[in-house]
DNA sequence: TGCTGGCTGTGATCTTGATCACGGGAGTGA
DNA sequence: TCACTCCCGTGATCAAGATCACAGCCAGCA
């Protein structure tokens, strides 16, 4: 289960090979520097907590390297996931620019890389380098966008099929890189639980327990722990258009 | 059905009174002036479709009176309510901002005066004045916050009947004034169909009937055309609680 | 005056998926 | 090695709400 390499940490934002791809890393040099010197970063075990609904924000986070799930929470205490953080996304940027309390829980999925930010420091920093404004923009942006592909997912999506069918070509899209890969399957690497995929297409474990293993019955897909193998995206692409 | 008061147009943002307590209007006075020269404002009837889903941005609209639906399509044609667009607000930001097609359609429900800026104006505007940009970070915050509610109320609302209650519950915030009312009654003015009010929680119109129906005949909300009466709000309060 | 089209109320039926209940397997720590 | 705790699979039952079908109402209009 251990990945063979070792974790490999960044130290240093300017040197960081990423960062041309990410979305809020790729900063002109003289705002990087600033910001290398504001950020404290932290290798953080699966299952931590950087963000907590409803909590005062103290300050944002940049995912170097792991995911992290954002969910949020009911009064009566169900709760539903909004989206995956990936490496490069800012969390806890609506609770910081609008000084509002944490909107979602952050969690890590795996261990993680993560810079934080104290939210004055950030404040600050935002004010002095107005370019970044931008790049806070489209991170919002990005959240909008998540957001209503999420609520068209709950809204318009008729069947919960459909809705795990739709999840699992999401996930198909950033495929695993695997030596010992038969051609027309699509290896692909999943961190969440059913309970998790259920809280993530608003409907219950069980449902996902017995959708997958329709999907797998019919052998479109085959799971192994936390690697799964689609063997016939066709089909399921097929349950989505309908 | 048409309002008593003639139409009020506001004709610069300078002098407008309602600046102050608005999203984006609130701006130091040379961004204002500056906007002002890059603004061109009319009156849109109800009915006019401001923004098309997946048409390439051409630029943003500032509501100055007035409200706007802003909707989301399935690839089957199914529509989803994202919200309602208050005075105020910016429409069409993210497209512009992040330079890609509208996400949700924007139909004015009233007649609507509304402040419309270029997207290249709107770019350099955003350039050259700098303290616009938290603006913009603070109307998409809003933005991904009412996203998360509607995520909340869709996933996480166990029945129908709360949502509904939810959302009228909402429309109380912002009640009418009108001169004959009996206390403990609130006045509200609704300018959604049961078609739009289903679109909006995610059910059919028929169900939103019924729902509605059933609170007329337990006494807790009185309808006559627009305006509806809740003449028991602690008893809906207590649906969504819950 | 009557017609038309959009909105609303309501009955009957049928499907989906929630919920409860239980067993089994895999990792983990004493 | 044995509990113990998470996950996962699956059966049975049941209710909420989608869908179809139709009728009434009202505004606007010729």
């Amino acid at each position: 289960m251990a990945s063979r390499a070792a974790f490999q940490i960044i130290e240093n934002c300017l040197t960081c090979e990423f960062r041309e791809n990410r979305l809020f890393c790729n900063l002109p040099p003289d705002a990087l520097q600033a910001l290398q010197s504001i950020k404290s970063s932290s290798v953080y075990p699966k299952g931590t907590m950087l963000c907590l609904e409803g909590q005062p924000s103290r300050g944002i986070y940049v995912l170097c390297t792991g995911k992290a799930k954002l969910s949020t929470m009911s009064a009566e205490g169900r709760s539903i996931i909004l989206r995956i953080a990936e490496p490069g996304e800012v969390l806890g940027l609506t609770a910081v620019v609008s000084g509002v309390p944490y909107e979602s829980t952050a969690e890590t999925l795996e261990p993680t890389q993560a810079n934080f930010i104290p939210q004055r420091e950030f404040l600050r920093f935002l004010e002095e380098h107005a370019e970044v404004g931008m790049k806070v923009a489209q991170q919002l942006t990005h959240n909008c966008h998540c957001a209503y592909q999420e609520i068209r997912s709950l809204g318009l999506s008729s069947s919960v099929t459909e809705k795990v069918a739709k999840l699992i070509l999401a996930w198909a899209e950033h495929p695993l890189e695997l030596s010992q890969t038969k051609p027309g399957e699509i290896p692909i690497r999943v961190t969440l639980t059913q309970e998790e995929i259920a809280q993530f297409v608003g409907t219950s474990r069980e449902t996902v327990s017995r959708t997958l293993g329709d999907f797998r019955r019919k052998g479109w897909l085959r799971v192994k722990g936390a690697t799964w193998w689609i063997t016939n995206r066709a089909e399921l692409a097929k349950i989505v258009t309908t």
